[in-house]
DNA sequence: AAAAAAC
């Protein structure tokens, strides 16, 4: 409710004349689609996007220890597979870009680490020469549109299929999902329920995954990937973790996929056994690994007592905290790196918006919405209430079609938030970083940073919702004075994936100082008028 | 560094 109240006074606080030069200064490097977009890029004096990633990630600028039994290859990437926009969303972005066949992404490199790293292949046909891919596979990979292996696939596929643990990091939107399900579906063999079956009883494989949207996105792509076979592959919920106390039940399953602490429920309640696991994934292994979901993986992994079990973590972002434990809990892993770590798709136009202070977002997010946008738009702000009251306010504000999701809402609500962004019915969705992680919803082009995020892996995750399965995405990002401390940080983030920043960002000083600053007693508008003072917007003609 | 998410 106060945030309710906070964000109405915005709006009748707001000065448009004062903040347009801002807005407009720092909209400069804004897509306004297709073809123009290189274009503009280029007016800033920098390479285009896809160049200068090329570029970075040739080695030119990164600096990279040499270690035993790394190497590095070119991977074909193979987001390759460009077609024309979906575009059966958003009837008002009327543009010529629908049309327009985008120049083809980067190819992503690839970087293996490990023992006897099992060759890659260079597509699913060699999946079958060389490990027996099953037909009915074959027939499922053809008939979900999978042509090509992407570059995790290409590479992580095979070291499954090899029975290797394996840390995998690749962009957000590059096929992860498939990646681990196929070799799991391969593996399998008999279902449990089946009498041919000699693989043990119960669970064999397990997938673990931060939200429930997730392991629901997770549970389907499975479900299709399995299509044709009778194996029982549980979305893990209070419904089905009941009718799996029954022991007889629970014996005919062959994957589960949860979230973690549904799964520990009902392990210390004795209604569920993971002695028989012979597969378990972490899905977006960093949020798994933090510290309020680590001890209960931990608890899960020590339950997953099979001798044959092994384990992979996947993530788009891996800091080096998460990866050591994730590196500890493998044993002798491959670790696989697509494009860089902790990088954006160049794919994703990224911008930043000034917007002052709290008061002033709605306004210029309403500014945003009465201009012409490419629904649907994913909406991030930092906390449930604030969800709630932003998209109240802009329904108030009558712009149509405005939904929320957030934990705070029942499942059902949920459940129906989610359907309706995927038929196409939500334009704009306010959402908390429940949506961060592994949503896959292809039509969203656009991402709007409302609140500022709080990390770079939480920034990359973001606006990982956009630019999926190589295709265009556009990210806005806006702070206040109050976010200066973590500006310069996204801000590298930024330019690491080509997209253009403001110079006076850069020159900002380095992230520890802002942040004592910040801390200390300075006002926040020192901030301001520091940044005019290194040169941002018309004040520094004054002086 | 801190909130959100998991039940």
């Amino acid at each position: 409710m106060e945030a309710f109240q906070l964000l109405s006074r915005g709006g009748a606080r707001f000065d448009k004349q004062r903040f347009k030069s801002d807005v407009q200064l720092f909209n400069k490097g804004k897509i306004s689609g297709g073809p123009s977009q290189t274009a503009e890029k280029m007016a800033e004096g920098d390479l285009p996007p896809e160049l200068d990633f090329f570029k970075y990630v040739k080695g030119g600028t990164v600096k990279r220890k040499a270690e035993n039994g790394s190497k590095q290859e070119e991977g074909d990437g193979n987001l390759a597979k460009r077609r024309k926009l979906d575009g059966d969303k958003g009837e008002d972005t009327g543009s010529e870009e629908e049309d327009v066949m985008v120049p083809a992404p980067p190819r992503h490199r690839v970087s293996t680490k490990g023992s006897n790293v099992p060759n890659h292949v260079d597509s699913f046909q060699e999946l079958k020469d060389r490990y027996g891919l099953s037909s009915h596979l074959q027939t499922n990979l053809t008939k979900n549109g999978y042509t090509h292996p992407t570059g995790i696939q290409s590479y992580g596929i095979p070291i499954l299929l090899e029975s290797r643990d394996l840390a995998a990091i690749s962009p957000t939107g590059t096929g992860k999902t498939l990646a681990y399900v196929l070799p799991i579906l391969q593996s399998l063999g008999a279902p449990s329920s089946s009498s041919k079956s000699n693989a043990g009883s119960g669970v064999r494989a397990l997938i673990l995954a931060p939200t429930r949207e997730l392991a629901h996105q997770i549970h389907n792509e499975c479900l299709r990937m399995a299509e044709g076979r009778k194996w029982r592959i549980v979305l893990f919920s209070k419904a089905t973790a009941a009718t799996l106390a029954d022991k007889n039940a629970r014996d005919k399953v062959d994957i589960v996929i949860s979230t973690p602490l549904r799964l520990v429920t009902s392990l210390q309640a004795g209604n569920l056994a993971l002695n028989n696991v012979r597969h378990l994934v972490l899905d977006e292994a960093d949020r798994m690994l933090d510290a309020e979901f680590l001890s209960q993986i931990q608890e899960v992994v020590a339950a997953c007592s099979h001798p044959q079990l092994r384990k992979a973590v996947f993530s788009a972002t891996l800091p080096a905290g998460a990866e050591k434990i994730a590196m500890e809990m493998l044993q002798d892993p491959i670790r696989v790196v697509v494009g860089l770590k902790d990088t954006p798709l160049p794919l994703i136009a990224q911008s930043l918006t000034y917007v002052s202070d709290e008061a002033s977002k709605l306004p210029t997010l309403l500014t945003y919405f009465s201009q012409p946008y490419n629904p649907p738009v994913l909406v991030f702000v930092s906390s449930q209430p604030r969800a709630s009251s932003l998209a109240e306010e802009l329904v108030l504000n009558n712009i149509p079609n405005v939904d929320c999701l957030h934990a705070g809402m029942t499942k059902k609500e949920r459940e129906d938030a989610v359907s309706r962004m995927r038929k196409g019915e939500s334009w704009i969705m306010v959402s908390t970083e429940v949506m961060a992680r592994g949503m896959d919803f292809k039509g969203v082009r656009e991402v709007i940073n409302f609140d500022f995020p709080t990390t770079v892996q939480s920034y990359i995750h973001r606006i990982g919702r956009t630019g999926r399965a190589g295709r265009e995405g556009k990210a806005v990002t806006f702070f206040t004075n109050e976010d200066a401390p973590f500006l310069k940080t996204i801000a590298n983030v930024l330019l690491q994936s080509g997209s253009p920043v403001a110079d006076w960002i850069l020159k900002l000083p380095k992230p520890s100082k802002m942040k004592r600053k910040a801390m200390g007693k300075v006002k926040r508008g020192d901030f301001v008028n520091e940044a005019r003072r290194i040169g941002r917007g018309d004040a520094i003609k004054k002086r």
